[in-house]
DNA sequence: CTCGCCATGTAATGAGTTACATGATTTA
DNA sequence: TAAATCATGTAACTCATTACATGGCGAG
């Protein structure tokens, strides 16, 4: 459902498929993954729907592409979900998961191996957006409040990637540090046994 | 594939379809809904596969059940996934695509309104989170550091909810604050035109 | 001429939702 | 006795991943 309308909302000017899937990898996979015949498919099901047209076109390097623009119809349909209810219950993370069920291993050297690949992780992503964050900041001085309006929705997103990936990196951090002082009292009751 | 492990991983103990319904409604499903026709087509899965095993008893209050346990097999598979990669690439949430796409509407005060609706809904999930901290603080005096070896893992969890929670709405207030201090100017500027 | 990127698609399979069907037991 | 809850499942459909097939074009 969400890729129909993450699809008609890319599709601000009309683009192919594969530079659908590029737009993807560069930054909205971060919230909602899609792989590139799922996309083709996608677009296919929103033509024969009406929400989309298509043609074919040369491509500047390559073969020809289909290129994708929204219908008077698709435009609609956007917009109705966009004024509709915030989208908060298709939320999905997995490695939550696993760092509740690491408990069972009995180990905390398995959860902390765990948390370090994590944090590892987390790192790459927070640095990635905030190079997207800087390199945006240099190029314009009104850089966050005084952004031009068709900037701003964009700055608004950038923004809530960074605090959560901010957020959950301190997180990964200050979870060490307490299993690490779990670890440190466990030895220290080890060594000195009632 | 997510959804065997999560359930994989609530089988320590052994339960129904239903019961195991109930658990991700009582907090799973913030970060992996699930139906409850899909639980039950998992667990025939499962147990078809020898991770489970499943056996009909009475039930204290209504009809039969069917409960399922882990196997050996099932218990390793568990145990191979968690100390395996952490699952960073499925996150998935669509709301922030739908604040991105709002610039197109070209009314900041659609924004307000979709943030104000977010924030309310972002307000009640921080709600739950904290009484369940708070019910689990006032039960154990020793929360959230001392607690014992068979609650660290899951206090670590709802810490990383509450974190999460809580910086999406302090993102979502900020952004309130930053929208109207746009329409502020915006304002002024059309009452003093240049 | 080969490798990597550009480009589109189908097929098979798996994962997930919605709707439907059934029926027991408990509580008001 | 009616409504709520307990309990399990199937069917139809939609959504998503993985694997496979095909081929053009440009750089080295």
């Amino acid at each position: 459902m969400s890729l129909e309308y993450i699809l008609l909302g890319l599709l601000r000017t009309p683009k192919s498929g594969y530079e659908l899937k590029a737009e993807f990898d560069a930054g909205v996979a971060n919230f909602w993954p899609a792989e590139l015949s799922q996309i083709y498919v996608t677009l296919k099901r929103l033509t024969k729907r009406g929400w989309l047209r298509d043609h074919v076109e040369p491509s500047d390097k390559g073969p020809e592409k289909r290129v994708y623009q929204r219908t008077a119809t698709g435009r609609r349909a956007l917009f109705e979900w966009l004024v509709g209810e915030p989208q908060i219950g298709d939320e999905r993370f997995s490695y939550i998961a696993q760092v509740y069920f690491l408990e069972e291993l009995g180990t905390l050297e398995a959860t902390l191996t765990f948390l370090s690949r994590l944090r590892e992780r987390l790192a790459r992503r927070l640095d990635a957006l905030r190079a997207t964050e800087h390199l945006w900041a240099k190029g314009s001085p009104d850089y966050p409040d005084q952004l031009p309006h068709d900037e701003f929705h964009a700055q608004l997103t950038l923004q809530l990637g960074l605090d959560t990936a901010g957020v959950r990196l301190a997180w990964c951090d200050d979870s060490i540090r307490r299993v690490q002082a779990r670890l440190a009292r466990k030895e220290k009751a080890n060594a000195r046994p009632s």
